[in-house]
DNA sequence: CTTTTCTCCGCAAACCTTTGCGCTAACCTT
DNA sequence: AAGGTTAGCGCAAAGGTTTGCGGAGAAAAG
């Protein structure tokens, strides 16, 4: 289709001189002399001369190339993510290559299969929400290609991750709901697989305890990170004999979901029910009532994931897996502050 | 860092052939005998070869691969086009690279260079809000490099083109809003230079006419897309002595930070103000009121994008550029409907 | 027994770049 | 003037793949 791009040949035959000089030429190496060097670096401007990354990669075996999967681009979360990603990767001459897995075991197996094809020189990725297993990371730990995870982990012992503070935060948002004054605090918790619904449900008992309440087992419900999950969640939370005056939704889209169905049942946020979500997006301060959550540093963490890469790709050696935890903040506003007695 | 990859070579050697040799049994050449490619192709999976794309595509000049350029990668808009644009790809076979230009004509320019030193074969893009000037693409429609631009667009009558009946739509809404009982509709617009602004604008007065309604050019007002700009415009809106009684912004994240600013300022909605957005992301579903929106396919969009892509690339002469329109639809909902005397 | 016709495989070029080494002049030294 | 030095450039290999062509050996045909 498009045009034949100039070479070192397209010039070498323009000028009458051999490809070698020309590529000495352009590098300004002494033993081209300077009307040559001259002469060539003039059509090379010219002509817009630019080396052929595929024959570099060829020789120097790199292709500047980062792959990265996530279960979704849509949501604000992962697109937050990836933004920071590119920016790093971008600062420091990688190009990077998306793919997303749909949260489907197969097609994360797939994604990796093929970014493998492609020669990336490392992955970044978050995992699926269905991958419970995962020796599809063997031949990547095995070929000491750089791979770090995000957000949702596996192998921490073997591979780079940078997480937050999961625990620390569930914790302060149990903590917060009780000096608010609410006391059967509920938690729409994430797939059981994953390692933030576990960090989160402890954060989430060991707040109950620091608050001498106990930890009632009907209070803790599970949901698939989708909305329509999330509202039967949460009508299964309000249709409890005693039910919770406060939920704490895994993410944001779980607490947006909750607060749809909430309202739906002319129960009031903050006065019945409080209500805390975990990512704080942009729309928590557009809902109405406002949403407390927790400030979860995504741009951040893309970047911090994507200099995990670097440092592992410019050693020499293998790096040991170094763990990233970055701290959250609670951001407190209208659906969790009730008037307090 | 990696282990070595198993090239031709590394099979060859094991087995004591030619590349040649190992090359063609593999593709079951009728010239190899049957033991030689017997056993060529069982070492070959047993050590896993794949070919290096790298060498393929120095044979070939081709990289398989897409450049994608959005201005943000953070909002739904785009994240939603480009997991469009992602599906097709992986579906024919390509990869995605993607780069953001953060709204400046610059990066983008530098983008375009960079993705063009990668050897994509296309690039698929989204003009930056600044730019005005479109002169950076003119290598590429002399090289005859697939291009697609989509939502904003410029040169539509050399390059391929996808968007959305924006005049339609806008003009829909402005009727809604007349059968609605509103007299005054202001409409806060994007940045002048965009297409989808023009386009919009024009609706909007189409609109308008459809009623015997005056255009008063107070009630069109313009902001750069940023929460703080629409905050303003809207601001300035409902200064206006003869205060507008509809609203209807360039876009949701527009009409959400004008809700934020007309609750802020105790008016209701829809009773003193109805509102619209453009585009309908989820989110339009949760704010309070529910946002009345046109339902933008941005998924389809990102689609239609990698098909047009698509089509140029298996072309052998340059396509005539094609046009692309995508049809909307306005979902109605609480913000601009109030009660009818 | 020689010639033809296969079968089966290797050589080499092409895609593009880098780089160690070798080669040819011209210049300098003694 | 004869030998050595040096500036300035080209050859060739390497990286991996495909593919036209040529070549060797064996079997079939004369």
């Amino acid at each position: 289709m498009s045009k034949r791009h100039v070479s070192l040949k397209t010039l070498a035959q323009a000028l009458n001189v051999s490809i070698s000089t020309v590529s000495r030429a352009l590098k300004n190496h002494p033993d081209i002399g300077p009307e040559v060097t001259q002469k060539v670096q003039a059509l090379a401007r010219e002509l817009n001369y630019t080396p052929n990354p595929l024959a570099m990669g060829l020789l120097k075996n790199r292709t500047h190339t980062i792959g990265v999967i996530v279960p979704d681009l849509v949501t604000h979360f992962f697109s937050s993510i990836i933004s920071g990603i590119e920016q790093v990767a971008n600062e420091n001459g990688y190009y990077i290559v998306i793919r997303s897995s749909y949260e489907s075991y197969e097609k994360e197996k797939e994604c990796i299969e093929n970014l493998l094809k492609l020669h990336v020189e490392g992955i970044i990725m978050c995992l699926a929400q269905e991958t419970t297993e995962y020796s599809h990371f063997d031949a990547l730990v095995a070929e000491e290609l750089p791979l770090v995870f995000f957000d949702r982990v596996c192998r921490a012992d073997e591979v780079a991750t940078v997480v937050v503070d999961n625990r620390e935060a569930a914790r302060r948002i149990t903590r917060h709901f009780f000096e608010r004054g609410y006391r059967r605090i509920a938690h729409i918790a994430g797939p059981p697989q994953l390692n933030i619904t576990r960090e989160r449900i402890e954060g989430y008992q060991q707040g109950l305890a620091d608050c001498n309440l106990p930890f009632d087992r009907e209070l803790l419900t599970h949901c698939d990170l989708s909305i329509a999950s999330a509202t039967a969640a949460t009508q299964r939370l309000l249709a409890l004999p005693s039910r919770p005056d406060a939920i704490f939704g895994v993410n944001d889209t779980t607490a947006f979901a909750a607060m749809k169905e909430i309202k739906r049942q002319r129960l009031r946020i903050p006065e019945d029910v409080g209500l805390v979500g975990f990512t704080d997006e942009f729309h928590a301060t557009v809902v109405e009532p406002t949403l407390t959550s927790v400030m979860h540093p995504t741009f951040e963490m893309g970047r911090e994931a994507a200099l995990l890469f670097l440092a592992q790709a410019a050693a020499k050696v293998p790096l040991p897996p170094r763990q990233t935890v970055l701290t959250t903040q609670l951001v407190v506003r209208e659906s969790s502050t009730r008037a307090l007695d």
